[in-house]
DNA sequence: CGCATTATTGTCAATATGACGATAACTACC
DNA sequence: GGTAGTTATCGTCATATTGACAATAATGCG
């Protein structure tokens, strides 16, 4: 790949975390508000320049866990795609590596005087961001949505165990539709590989207790690879209008 | 994203491109000799360091006119992710952007004695290859299968216009496997958004002439960004085994 | 105990898929 | 020109899968 003897050029590069989370039936984003210049002041995605001798996914999880005050980070963290590094820096060439973590939702650090803060935003309602990331935001929440109807993923909003109602509560959030909760029932319990029956139930909610399923051994990612587990047949969003 | 006063750790940034055509049925995939160390002599990806002030997509499209000696590349290209910085370069730590380039057969330049020479492999029959390029090439040849299913990219690997008989060796040489021509008709054909009829007829070939069909309009991929247009229902690729 | 609430199991029509048979429209070859 | 070989395209039919909705089950609550 490299061949030419000049020193190539080198370039400051970040990481970038689009946290995603389901709250209260609402698809959540997580933003720290910048303390510096540029866009001093203005909401942005959390993240940070990767640090010699790290690596990318080592880098995201560092800064979250830096700008949250979550030391163990919980759900499944991907790479989404890289931007730049032309014209999104207002000091600069700086290329940036985003990323996609789906978790469960987790309380954030209360902020610090002198710390980012860090919060939810509920992706209705987030206000104008600083640098290019509104578009990454934008990339992010179409990649969510595609991996719910392809891969076991939408799982990854949920704890270790989970009703179908609450994983059905997460399709509806991420695609912001409602969903025939027996139809999505006979769906997720019938697709093969997804899930996997634990045998408890829930108690203490109304209505009839619920069973608590897991997602089954093959559907689960291994730490740090993204998975290549594929629903099959998927479990397709509904669609209305046109294709493109 | 950026937040202390030191100044950030830069990084030479490259990009590699898995370009892949379909000839004679079988999927090749472009690669290029390496003249220099490290790796001398070991077949590689194209690629080559993004330059100051370069966009990432500018580079890939320049390194890969420059080692095919093609001016004006067909196809469609997407970034495919980021590999690195650490262990992957014995010169040290190298970020890496992979692209995909999905293309219809184009000749490469016959090698000069001092240039890269490039040509096409068969994906089947890909020798050792230099850096993490085994485990870039593998990503990309997922990502190539699963994009035939759920977008309208299989076109990408014919010209302008083509006839469902040619869109179907695509897709099996991407696959790997055998589809009933009757039934991939009525599903290319049958789906909405996917082919526009453009009237005319191959002639000359063996067998009845084939109606010539190109992308509908809501499924062409705009210059340089990925497409988000979507196949729905999707056209999957049958699969036996388990979902892992 | 009866009601409100949520979970789960069915039913049924509309669609999509997989496996093939049957034609149609050419070129190649006598 | 006629016949065989080839490929494209249209149809048919049984089998999933999906979407819409009825019915039943199992709780907590008053």
């Amino acid at each position: 790949m490299p061949e030419s003897h000049p020193a190539p050029h080198r370039f400051p590069v970040t990481v970038d975390v689009v946290a995603l989370t389901v709250r209260d039936g609402e698809l959540n984003v997580l933003l720290i508000t910048r303390l510096i210049e540029p866009f001093k002041g203005k909401p942005a995605l959390p993240g940070g320049f990767v640090l010699a001798g790290e690596d990318l996914q080592e880098a995201a999880v560092r800064e979250l866990a830096e700008e949250t005050g979550v030391e163990r980070l919980p759900g499944y963290l991907e790479q989404l795609g890289s931007y730049g590094p032309k014209g999104r820096d207002p000091r600069g060439d700086v290329l940036t590596v985003a990323h996609l973590l789906l978790a469960p939702d987790f309380p954030v650090l209360a902020a610090g005087s002198d710390a980012e803060h860090a919060a939810w935003y509920p992706v209705t309602e987030v206000p104008e961001l600083a640098f290019d990331h509104a578009r990454i935001l934008d990339d992010a929440l179409e990649r969510a949505k595609s991996k719910l109807e392809y891969s076991p993923l939408g799982a990854a909003f949920c704890g270790e165990e989970f009703t179908i109602a609450q994983l059905r509560a997460v399709y509806e959030a991420v695609w912001g539709t409602r969903l025939d909760p027996r139809n999505f029932h006979r769906k997720a319990t019938g697709t093969p590989g997804f899930l996997e029956d634990t045998g408890r139930m829930t108690t203490g909610d109304a209505g009839r207790p619920a069973a608590l399923f897991r997602l089954a051994p093959e559907s689960r990612p291994t730490a740090g690879h993204p998975t290549r587990a594929v629903l099959n047949p998927p479990l397709m969003r509904p669609r209305n209008g046109a294709a493109g």
